[in-house]
DNA sequence: CGTCCAGGTCTAC
DNA sequence: GGTAGACCTGGACGC
């Protein structure tokens, strides 16, 4: 399928789709050696690997087996929400023309990996919060690992013990945050993929939702509007606050003050700080 | 060994 | 509305 965004706009994932992405997947399914990303999702009820590459413009997805029809639709739906295609990023592309700072993202920059369901980035989420990146990567490697190399749907960790939480996934005070959104979905109605854009929930009632889900607060939030599509928030944590002191050559400044030097990018100030600070992801 | 803190959040004032 | 304290875990660090 055609590499572009939503607006026509070229699509680039040069660095991010084998390395940093939030999305990423546990170490042992990027492949670091081809310019490929792999993932598995479950279709048709059995673990599938699929492995997406890009040549001349054009998304080559490759998978272990045939598909049905319907797993076909299913794996298109998968990539666009993965690689953001649904996202419209022209305006933001023209805003930033000949911008000292972004100039350079206008060749397709700018698309945070995202995973195939919602539900998966807000669990991944909730396990980047209070913790190092390592223990991050080992937490959602159980999570994948119970899944059966797949993220773990909300009915799977539903009825899954807090036992398995706590003393394999060692998830702390994490696990039933977690439990309770799995069950939640299963049992409440909540459906999180109501939150993407095309769903018309509105910006500001999908950021109140998110806020209400156990476990995320405003540095989440700010995280999952940015894959859901929604470039306002700037995400404000403990890597993002140094690496923009850093790179401004500057001894503090308050997340106010950060906020104010990129509210001329409006409602894209997010990805714009976002982008000033991996600039160097995709050199 | 104890303390601090890492890509924060929740509760109680 | 703003702020202190607690919170799982485990690696880094000082003593």
């Amino acid at each position: 399928m055609p590499l572009r965004g939503a607006g026509g706009e070229p699509v680039s994932f040069s660095f991010t789709i084998n390395s940093h992405g939030l999305a990423a997947l546990p170490p042992g399914h990027v492949d670091e050696e081809t310019p490929g990303y792999d993932i598995a999702v479950a279709l048709d009820g059995k673990i599938t690997t699929l492995r997406f590459t890009e040549r001349d413009g054009m998304l080559i997805i490759a998978g272990d087996r045939r598909f049905t029809a319907t797993a076909e639709r299913e794996i298109r739906s998968i990539a666009t929400r993965m690689f953001r295609l649904e996202d419209n990023l022209a305006p933001f592309y023209a805003m930033i023309d000949g911008d000292p700072d972004l100039d350079w993202a206008r060749s397709g920059a700018g698309r945070m990996l995202a995973s195939p369901a919602v539900f998966d980035d807000v669990i991944r989420t909730i396990c980047t919060t209070n913790c190092a990146w390592s223990a991050t990567t080992r937490m959602i490697t159980a999570l994948v690992e119970l899944g059966g190399g797949a993220f773990p749907d909300p009915s799977l960790l539903a009825r899954t013990p807090d036992e398995w939480f706590a003393d394999v996934a060692r998830m702390g005070y994490r696990g039933p945050y977690v439990r309770k959104i799995a069950t939640d979905v299963v049992e409440q109605g909540l459906n999180l993929e109501t939150f993407l854009p095309q769903h018309g929930l509105g910006e500001d009632e999908v950021e109140k939702r998110l806020l209400a889900l156990p476990g995320v607060g405003p540095y989440a939030a700010a995280h999952m509007m940015q894959l859901l599509g929604y470039h306002h928030r700037l995400i404000l944590d403990s890597w993002t606050r140094p690496t923009y002191l850093k790179l401004a050559n500057k001894k503090r400044a308050s997340d106010t003050t950060i906020r104010r030097r990129f509210a001329r990018y409006g409602k894209f100030a997010g990805l714009a700080f976002w982008l000033y600070l991996t600039r160097r992801w995709h050199e």
